[in-house]
DNA sequence: AAGTTCTTATTAC
DNA sequence: CTAACGGTAATAAGAACTT
């Protein structure tokens, strides 16, 4: 059964709300993100508007850097609870659209509209990829150009759609529709696109594309692939699936499949969370236990709070230490799973393992007292100066 | 030998 | 001096450890 999906990607997003809300830095390079404090910051960018990556700044980039590049940009602090406002407005408007639907992240959704017959303003329903002579016309670009239009409207906010036969090259159709960095040379240029690839057209789309664009390859999987001359999606089809699995396994096969266009995955309403975390980096590298350890109580509190409002049980406590130099490492312990044994008497239980967790309060303590011990052993066998330190813990 | 747990690596937004 | 590099979450792989 062939599939209409539809990849909704909100253009920059959070420097647009802050460019909506203030009116006045329209145009204007705008970097939402961590504190730069006179270049010195140790946080990233979050998001930059357009005006601000003519300067090369960028999602992810050292907010140091971002301030060398253009110390005059405007710098806001990331303003989480206006942007998940704004994003559950939108997706009150996406869900309109069709029954299935599925929230990637505050800015992104994806909408299968397969099903949606007779549409409301088109004449023969969404479902259908534009005829010939209709590109961005008819069927569901009709539907697209109207979900844009009511966003805009009603959010004042412009965004980018990609739709394609499945929700890989929905979304690539979308990353390919708007310009990635500064190719939008007028000022406060906004993407605001719409691309539509049909089945007959995934095969040429996808080829001439960066082995990069294809989501699952990341600039690890690319470094490899291109050492073995292979840098554009139609060299990378040239490799067998075995092969592929060879060089890196399930991952491998994946590729594989992307590579051509191939993706069945479900337009799913909700993931269910597996675990929550809370890192902080501290202003400096630092072995002072005073700051070490109050951090990590806050984290732990926190944790405490995301639990506590979720059911409130764990099964593994992961603590995760940075040192100087980056140097990343991580100390877990996981609760024992009930013991179904042959009807022998309950056994001894590990020294290793966490103790059964029984109720909330309980749980808490566990929670304190054990990720506290992981800490410590950290702090013993290492002596380097500490950067960051976090604790996860997967929920059960 | 099989099943768990621990740790690291990679990706994505 | 070539690095500068947050926070949250998922998943895979292989080693280490239990049963």
């Amino acid at each position: 059964m062939e599939r209409i999906i539809l990849h909704l990607d909100m253009d920059y997003f959070f420097a647009q709300i802050e460019e909506r809300e203030n009116p006045q830095f329209k145009g204007k390079p705008i970097v939402v993100g961590a504190d730069p404090k006179e270049g010195k910051g140790r946080g990233v960018v979050s998001t930059a508007s357009y005006s601000a990556r003519k300067y090369g700044i960028h999602s992810a980039l050292p907010i140091s850097k971002a301030y060398e590049l253009c110390p005059n940009a405007i710098f806001l602090p990331v303003n989480m609870e206006l942007y998940q406002k704004v994003s559950e407005n939108i997706m009150e408007i996406v869900k309109k659209y069709s029954p299935k639907w599925e929230t990637v992240s505050l800015d992104e959704a994806y909408l299968d509209v397969s099903f949606l017959k007779g549409y409301k303003g088109t004449k023969r329903g969404a479902t259908s990829f534009p005829r010939k002579g209709e590109e961005g016309g008819g069927g569901v670009g009709v539907l697209a150009e109207k979900l844009k239009k009511e966003i805009l409207e009603k959010e004042k906010l412009t965004c980018t759609v990609g739709i394609g036969p499945n929700k890989l090259i929905a979304k690539m159709a979308a990353e390919k529709a708007k310009p990635r960095s500064e190719l939008c040379s007028t000022t406060g240029a906004k993407p605001n696109g719409l691309l539509i690839i049909k089945p007959n057209q995934v095969e040429k789309f996808l080829e001439p594309l960066d082995i990069e664009d294809l989501p699952g390859i990341g600039p690890k999987t690319a470094e490899k692939l291109r050492i073995i001359r292979i840098n554009k999606i139609k060299e990378l089809k040239k490799l067998s699936k075995a092969k592929l699995k060879d060089i890196f396994g399930v991952v491998g096969e994946t590729i594989y499949e992307r590579a051509r266009g191939i993706d069945e995955e479900e337009v799913i309403p909700e993931e269910i969370i597996k675990s929550i975390g809370k890192e902080h980096t501290f202003e400096r590298d630092t072995r002072d236990p005073e700051i070490i350890f109050k951090t990590f109580d806050e984290i732990i509190e926190e944790i405490g709070r995301g639990l506590s409002s979720a059911n409130f049980s764990f099964k593994t406590i992961t603590v995760i230490c940075r040192f100087s130099g980056f140097e990343t490492h991580t100390k877990s312990k996981t609760e024992p799973r009930p013991l179904k044994m042959g009807g022998a008497k309950v056994k001894m239980r590990m020294k290793s393992s966490l103790p059964t967790l029984k109720n909330p309060t309980q749980d808490f303590e566990i929670l304190k007292s054990e990720s506290k011990k992981l800490l410590l052993k950290f702090l013993i066998e290492n002596p380097k100066p500490i950067r960051l330190i976090g604790l996860r813990v997967r929920i059960c």
